[in-house]
DNA sequence: TTCTTACCTCTTTTT
DNA sequence: GAGGTAAGAA
């Protein structure tokens, strides 16, 4: 069979890599190297030349877009449809291995998956259900602590708490959690890992089959996989599966949720006779562009090591300019692009990244005036907007009433006089007797426990949900959600509000009707699975993207964070301030800075031709001000391949207010300005950028060059001020 | 019960 | 500065 065409366009190493002998592998693949294309001509290679089956392939990625990518590109390549393969999502995947094996991973067939605000609700409700004080014990904070631990594959048995008594109140929440989440038959994303994990461990039979069947393993930013994820690869690898593991440890960004770079550095180690194959060349960015990223990565010590390099030629130098504040810098960013598109180039070309979303509102604003279209990502997404919820929290309850969050969600929005306290009374009965809110509500009805008001309310409602199951029982599935918005009232609760913001709601609601009457595929090994099921997991697992238009020419917001992975011609990285990127928190914590270098790092490695860095000397954020020395970074980028402009004079010096500001806040009595340059025994120079406090309390906070920000009592601190040229 | 006003927090994000 | 939650007023 003539193969060429898998592997004539490639490089020495992306051949070897492609056509290697099976076996554990390893690819360090620099930014920009061809790692996607990489990973789909295996997936062509193996099943071509090695005569690898579909069925026998398991290929798994971080977002269901790079999923949906790679598996275009593979029947691309092979110019046919591979539906059996499993390309997907380590979530994804592991849903798919639960709706198939429910029985054996002990969850009702209809469970429901739920997403971070339903979760926050659930965690909430349990520390209710402990008594515990909500202030003391934020939701948000124990939520996050169930998650860590279900992604180091824990179980509130398997914590110990040392003695601890926060430690012990967290398992107790995380047990209180769990146990409702059984009975609601709901399972979060993390507990869709931990579960498939836990079922296929403790299942011989389970586990040999998908060992025998998934010889091939191929993993994409291999980096970023968590302790969990690792463990779920490692189990159905077992000891002769083969891992074919992309990644750049330069790359690992999200150590803060979990991810362990360590994955990538004690592979050999797990996978002994590991081949390790090092993609360098670079396909993407200008000489200067891949000087600086190399330059600047040189600076963290935990490294594999590697060095890109392109031979496209050096290209411009990379630009530094300093802004006044964040309009004069934004209003920098859309006179280049303006240049840009005056000359003939397009919006798409461009990308503005920044470092927190927070940034975002005055580059739109700026865009806005100039007349640009552009796009922000992140930020609330279809599924995720509060109409839709609703609407699919009575989907929810017509598929199965035990489901908690949906019935709390449901049974009052829209207003049916159904208040706090029948809520409560409805809640602790349920406690007490250890079900469901819906169940609960049967019983207090038919021992007549509530007024009559109530009572009515309570049992219409039920009734509601009921009906609603009979009738839509026969319709197809985009007539179900018709019939449902219409008829819980919803449609009309929204039509209610007059204001933009409610048409935006009602337009949403619609648009869910549109989104149902689309076809999904069920996959055929989750033959049981209803219309409607499948629909709400995808919704819950697919959150949908935030705005529609996508195809349209704009230009490109969006975090660091969320650019790994695409490039772009003209990149611009905005907030290029200590302080803020390296951020605060990252400078305070030790170990933190590389994480922050490394994002820095793949900001810089997104553009191909021309790159922009900026920052603001003052910036208001969170309604406070800031005055800031430029990042790190940029001194960490050696000056040949960066040029800093001035500001031009003909721009009107923005206003700094404050004086007005030191008179509203309290009178400054720290005999130091804002701005001031000082001196400290022990820290070194640095530059005052907040007082507050008065006489002997008076604090200043300074920026230190070396070790950051800190707040000093002047009483204490002797500092001594330094003039400035 | 529901609507309105005060208070708190606040990196990064996918699923 | 905004969004979400919690206590007060109609």
């Amino acid at each position: 069979m003539d193969v060429s065409h898998l592997i004539d366009a490639l490089n020495t190493e992306q051949r070897d890599a492609v056509t290697a002998e099976p076996g554990p592998l390893l690819i360090q693949a620099g930014a920009g190297s061809g790692k996607t294309r990489v990973l789909t001509h295996r997936i062509a290679w193996l099943n071509q030349v090695e005569g690898v089956s579909p069925f026998g392939i398991l290929a798994v990625t971080f977002t269901n877009k790079a999923a949906g990518e790679m598996r275009a590109r593979v029947e691309e390549l092979l110019g046919t449809a591979i539906g059996p393969m499993w390309i997907g999502t380590f979530h994804g995947l592991s849903h798919r291995f639960l709706r198939i094996h429910w029985k054996e991973a002990k969850l009702p067939q209809t469970f429901q998956i739920l997403d971070s605000e339903d979760q926050r609700r659930m965690v909430q409700r349990a520390i209710r259900g402990l008594d515990l004080d909500e202030k003391k014990w934020p939701p948000r904070n124990a939520m996050w602590y169930i998650n860590e631990k279900k992604d180091e594959g824990l179980r509130p048995q398997h914590i110990r708490d040392d003695g601890d008594p926060t430690e012990q109140q967290m398992i107790r929440i995380y047990t209180a959690y769990q146990t409702a989440c059984d009975l609601a038959g709901a399972v979060d994303f993390a507990e869709l890992l931990l579960r498939a994990l836990e079922t296929l461990r403790d299942n011989d039979e389970l586990l040999e089959h998908y060992q025998k069947r998934f010889r091939h393993l191929l993993v994409d930013e291999f980096q970023d996989t968590n302790t969990i994820q690792y463990a779920w690869l490692r189990l159905i690898a077992g000891d002769t599966g083969n891992l074919f593991a992309v990644g750049d440890d330069d790359q690992s960004i999200y150590g803060w949720r979990g991810a362990k770079v360590e994955n990538i550095l004690n592979f050999n180690q797990h996978f002994p006779g590991t081949r390790v194959i090092r993609l360098e060349r670079n396909y993407r960015s200008t000489g200067n562009i891949l000087n600086a990223a190399n330059a600047l990565i040189e600076n963290n010590t935990d490294r594999l090591g590697k060095n890109l390099w392109t031979d496209i030629g050096e290209g411009d130098p990379i630009t530094f300019y300093s802004a006044y504040n964040e309009g004069d810098e934004a209003r920098f960013v859309v006179e280049r692009i303006m240049e840009h598109i005056n000359t003939g180039g397009r919006r798409s070309d461009a990308a503005i990244l920044y470092r927190s979303n927070a940034q975002s509102r005055v580059l739109e604003e700026a865009f806005f005036r100039a007349g640009i279209r552009y796009r922000v990502y992140g930020g609330l997404r279809f599924f995720e907007r509060m109409e839709i919820k609703d609407a699919l929290a009575y989907l929810r309850l017509i598929s199965l009433s035990d489901d908690d969050v949906s019935f709390e969600r449901a049974i009052n929005q829209p207003p049916r006089g159904i208040g706090d306290k029948t809520l409560s009374s409805i809640r602790n009965a349920a406690r007490e007797a250890n079900v469901s809110l819906w169940h609960a509500c049967a019983e207090i009805l038919t021992a007549n426990a509530l007024k009559g008001r109530a009572s009515t309310a309570v049992s219409g409602f039920m009734t509601l949900i009921m009906n609603m199951r009979k009738e839509t029982s026969e319709l197809s599935l985009d007539k179900t959600v018709e019939y449902v918005i219409e008829h819980s009232g919803l449609l009309d609760h929204y039509k209610k509000d007059r204001t933009e913001k409610g048409e935006a709601r009602v337009e949403n609601l619609l648009e869910l009707v549109g989104a149902a009457g689309a076809p999904i595929d069920v996959p055929e090994d989750m033959p049981e699975m209803s219309q409607l099921d499948a629909f709400l997991s995808n919704a819950a697992l697919e959150a949908g993207d935030n705005q529609a238009d996508e195809g349209e020419d704009c230009v490109q917001l969006m975090t660091m964070h969320s650019a790994k992975g695409l490039e772009f011609p003209l990149v611009f990285i905005t907030g290029m301030e200590q302080g803020l990127f390296p951020s605060k928190r990252s400078v305070e914590e030790s170990g933190k800075i590389e994480e922050e270098r490394r994002l820095c790092y793949v900001g810089i490695t997104r553009a191909e031709q021309r790159l922009f860095l900026t920052m603001a000397e003052h910036r208001r954020l969170y309604g406070r001000d800031h005055f800031s020395t430029p990042s790190r970074f940029i001194s960490e980028i050696p000056s040949d391949f960066i040029m800093e402009i001035r500001p031009r004079l003909n721009v009107s010096r923005p206003m700094v207010q404050t004086p007005q500001r030191k008179a509203i806040r309290e009178d400054n009595t720290t005999g130091l300005s804002i701005g001031q340059r000082v001196m400290h025994g022990k820290f070194g120079e640095g530059t005052v950028t907040d007082y507050e406090g008065q006489g002997a309390h008076a604090r200043v906070y300074v920026n230190f060059e070396t070790v950051g920000s800190k707040w000093l009592v002047l009483a204490y601190a002797k500092l001594e001020a330094l003039n400035t040229a």
